[in-house]
DNA sequence: CAAGCCAGTAACTAAACAGTTACTTTGTGG
DNA sequence: CCACAAAGTAACTGTTTAGTTACTGGCTTG
């Protein structure tokens, strides 16, 4: 751990060059594969996907992929592993407590809206990884410990929201899950085969604020008593 | 065309031979390759996709494959085109006029959900061709003119529904047909990562039955006054 | 009935691919 | 200051891949 902290930031005997982003830092190529790697599974999916191509990207050596990551195949567990991560970070900030039941759904909503609208990557890769029946996600054990921060806050404002008398009995705080992610999930993935079979861009501003609101109103309407 | 029909059927000097699978048949050769296309590119993507695979699951000669289809890319094509074909021919059986507004939107959920749930090779080929861009289906004539069914069905429900009363004034056809969509698709296409991340299967009868309940309610509550 | 076209086969090819070998360079701790 | 470990390079290897070549066998039409 020191070792490595000492040599990412380059403190040696002539300060000049580990200033001026050293020839050598572990760290940094490790990330600069792992972004390189990212995009190129996100973009053509696991078979797709080619060990050059994400090498080339990174604008490093083939061989130093298979010295930081092993092999292909781990090194897109660990793509997907830090894309989960990513949005169970995000999840962590949301701070609920001062709205009212119904304002929080709504933020919810909006906030797994945004999420995906902003980390399209995300969004291909749990493509890729379902098309694959969840092959490496089954095997990870650090994202089978990771649980969704989401839900917690949704049963939490689902109770809330019953007590005065707002939301339906029932409700199962899977289902409003699932209700809130499909109506972003699908527009956003579907968005290519969508707009050219509806000849209407999905994409574009107005329709993505629509949709938005329309993600909202569905939401609420689904639990209101 | 006369002259497929007769290949086809073989009625040739000594039938014997034609009856019990004749050993040439171009029509059944097609048939079987463009089956084996469909699992293959449905189960591996584009990209992962093996020409191989298909001529050995069709059981013919790859050669043969090239003689029909023309290319791999061509032969995607084909297998995309049927895979809407099928879904477009279905949509047309629907008969609605009998039913009122909120039966008949009911039906039309119902009927996507189940579809979706009984054809997975076409969510697949959806998820797949999204995640090129809808770089296939834009090329195709075919499918341009192809036109869902299901969004005229949909205008005249809600409009009967408008004039009774029964629904709000202000919704949007392409709306409706987005949300019953997005909540078959994305329960079915990511039920791996997410029984995986929930811990619950929801492949299980009770699961999918307990959603489609889920799914005529969230449609409906979402364009009632 | 023969001429020619279409269905079908097997073996091949060139390029692309994941992964490796053998080597050099750089930084640090004893 | 040197020994050793880790970071990095270039060129290579065996395999897989899409697509082709050169051929055989069978059906239909004039």
């Amino acid at each position: 751990m020191e070792k490595a902290q000492a040599g990412a930031r380059g403190r040696n005997r002539n300060g000049e060059r580990a200033e001026r982003s050293g020839q050598r830092d572990p760290e940094r190529t490790r990330a600069s594969i792992l972004a390189a790697a990212t995009q190129e599974f996100a973009e053509n999916g696991m078979g797709g996907a080619r060990v050059d191509a994400i090498a080339e990207r990174a604008g490093i050596n083939k061989r130093m992929l298979y010295h930081y990551f092993g092999d292909k195949e781990q090194l897109y567990l660990a793509v997907l592993e830090e894309a989960y991560i990513g949005i169970r970070t995000a999840e962590k900030s949301i701070n609920l407590s001062d709205l009212e039941p119904e304002e929080g759904i709504a933020e919810l909503a909006m906030f797994t809206w945004r999420y995906f609208l902003e980390h399209p990557e995300f969004l291909s890769l749990l493509g890729t990884e379902n098309l694959h029946r969840a092959r490496w996600l089954r095997q990870s054990t650090r994202l089978k410990e990771l649980h969704s921060q989401l839900m917690g806050k949704l049963s939490d404002l689902l109770e809330r929201g019953r007590a005065k008398g707002l939301f339906r009995e029932d409700v199962d705080p899977l289902h409003l899950y699932l209700t809130m992610a499909a109506l972003g999930y699908f527009y956003l993935s579907n968005q290519y085969t969508l707009s050219t079979i509806f000849g209407r861009d999905l994409a574009e501003r107005p329709n993505l604020e629509g949709w938005e609101r329309h993600i909202v109103h569905v939401t609420l309407a689904s639990i209101r008593r």
